[in-house]
RNA sequence: GGCCCUAUCGUCUAACGGUUAGGACGCCAGAUUUUCAAUCUGAUAAUCAGGGUUCGAUUCCCUGUAGGGUCACCA
């Protein structure tokens, strides 16, 4: 280390046990935006002590995400090819940047086994031969009586020759902490304040099965304190973590970092958001459509706020306002009606270029179009090559409709399906009768025909022109309209009657009637 | 049950102890539209309860109530 340990450093600790979501890109990212406005570190660590549920895959899902996300970092695992298909199934090369590595804790065995050597040496820690059972029994019995349900150290007096010799026997046994005699553990915790824990509701808690496998606490503490970890921003489900940890550095004879515990995200129920409520995973954001500008957004503000009335943020922007002072003590309810409408703001503001490119996939996705030639696409349908500038005009009539970009598919499928489909009473405007109706596409089919340069102006001018005259614009329009896209609601018919082209148009016009007059 | 934390519109939230308690999303109404969006206008809507402290409490203190977290040989 150099004399960079005068700028803070700060950690995002995951266990890959499932997929990104919600509540732990919130805790990455206030993270990050702590140490980008101070200039400091953010160091990426793999918490996969746990070997029956870590799985590789769900750390390559999180790399992905992250980086999807927009998010960098100074030291930790990042994928070295492959990340332009963020939720593919492939798995990617990783290396370690940073010089604190390994970064992944199934990695870091010799480094805690000499850790809890050195507890056992010196007395912190000892092993206990008690059964699971025991245990239980004793905890059951705690409980009944209204005391706290602690390991009281039944073994703690064991010698450590006796120790041994039971382990050369065979024992079973687990290492457990010797917490320190009765006295209070208090820490200033950035956002809740003074927050004080009596020592004795902790009991002796195990940090290892053995010297080869150490748990989560232990780990923690180690890893925060050899990676040089100033500031440790992470759930509010940690704070009877933290005074766990602040006596093992106690005992390790280090300070330990600076704590800041963010209040959870409930679900609909005020309930802790879990990995099992699927609508809260990444991935499933990125395949509805969402954008990671705007998942970044407002995220941030839940349970953030800069304190003005501004609330749309970059992530540079929010690196410049952030501060850890302004985040909230309570919990926030996921609200994902205010989600939509960000994503929505955000499709609104890209250009159309940027958009058609995002919207493509989603196209393909729901079999509409298909890749053909470099930067070319058909039909799937009749394979008829679809120009990119007709894909574009789709995406630009309903780029304000827009809430994710999933929805592209079902707003411009009839401009990429050979037939639609829809109810023949959907072509009545109003009160209109069938026969109202006829008269009104024929009377289109009319117009349409007599256009000869068949772009928006001259079918604007057309086709408003004779709507004019009716008793309601509707009369003329709706039908119209119905019969080219289908749909209850769509963009103007005029754009849509440009996009489609002549031959089209008459087409479906000509379907429209003859599905009011035989279907 | 023990321990810890929290409490402002339906939701996210603002308010040096002094404001007609502000904003945003959603909802509702209006304008604009053939439709649906987008856009603009407007409306409805909150300080958990009870005690203190104070000239004055959303704000400070206590009690109660409600909610959440945690009590693993998971993280």
């Amino acid at each position: 280390m150099t004399n960079n340990s005068v700028k803070i450093k700060t950690r995002f600790a995951p266990s890959p046990t499932g997929p990104a979501h919600i509540g732990s890109i919130r805790t990455a990212l206030f993270n990050y935006l702590l140490s980008r406005k101070l200039g400091g570190f953010f160091v990426l660590r793999i918490e996969d002590t746990d070997k029956e549920r870590s799985k590789i895959e769900w750390e390559h899902m999180l790399l992905k995400s992250m980086t999807w996300l927009g998010f960098d970092w100074d030291e930790g695992p990042i994928m070295i090819e492959g990340q332009e298909s963020m939720f593919d199934n492939n798995s990617y090369d990783i290396k370690y940047i940073g010089e604190n590595g390994p970064y992944r804790q199934s990695e870091r065995t010799e480094i805690y086994k000499k850790y809890l050597q050195k507890m056992l040496d010196e007395g912190h820690a000892y092993y206990c031969f008690c059964t699971k059972e025991e245990v239980e029994a004793q905890k059951g019995y705690l409980m009944s009586i209204g005391e706290s349900p602690v390991y009281k150290g039944t073994c703690r007096n064991i010698t450590k020759e006796d120790a041994e010799e039971r382990i050369k026997q065979g024992k079973k046994c687990v290492i457990r902490f010797k917490s320190p005699e009765k006295h209070k553990i208090v820490f200033e915790d950035l956002i809740k304040g003074k927050i004080e824990f009596d020592s004795e509701t902790l009991g002796d808690f195990v940090i290892a099965k053995n010297l080869e496998t150490p748990l989560y606490n232990f780990t923690c503490v180690v890893d925060d304190y050899e990676m040089g970890i100033t500031h440790v921003i992470r759930g509010e489900d940690h704070v009877s973590n933290t005074p766990k940890q602040i006596i093992m550095f106690n005992a390790l004879g280090v300070k330990p970092p600076i704590f800041a515990h963010i209040p959870l995200i409930l679900g609909q129920g005020k309930k802790k958001l879990s990995k099992r409520d699927a609508e809260t995973s990444l991935e499933e954001y990125y395949h509805e459509g969402y954008l990671p500008e705007a998942i970044i957004n407002f995220v941030a503000f839940l349970g953030w706020n800069p304190g003005t009335e501004k609330e749309i943020y970059s992530m540079k922007e929010l690196i410049e306002d952030f501060s850890v002072e302004k985040i909230q003590k309570s919990g926030a309810i996921f609200n994902s009606e205010k989600l939509d409408w960000i994503n929505g703001l955000y499709i609104r503001k890209k250009s159309i270029d940027q958009l058609t490119k995002l919207c493509i996939p989603f196209l393909i996705e729901a079999n509409l179009i298909k890749r053909h030639a470099a930067g070319t696409y058909l039909t799937v349908d009749t394979e008829e090559l679809i120009p990119t500038y007709k894909i574009e005009k789709s995406v630009a009539l309903y780029q304000e409709r827009m809430k994710k970009l999933l929805e592209i598919a079902e707003f411009t499928d009839f401009v990429f399906k050979k037939d639609i489909d829809y109810d023949k009473s959907l072509l009545k405007w109003k009160a209109m009768t069938e026969e109202e109706t006829i008269v009104s596409l024929e009377k289109s089919l009319e117009l349409i025909r007599s256009i000869i340069n068949f772009d928006k102006e001259n079918i604007e001018k057309v086709i408003f022109s004779e709507a004019e005259k009716m008793p309601n614009r509707g009369d003329l329009l709706w039908p119209f309209r119905v019969a080219l896209t289908g749909k209850q609601s769509s963009a103007g018919p005029t754009e849509i009657a440009e996009l489609l082209g002549k031959e089209k148009c008459l087409d479906r016009i000509e379907l429209a009637i003859k599905k009011i007059k035989y279907a």
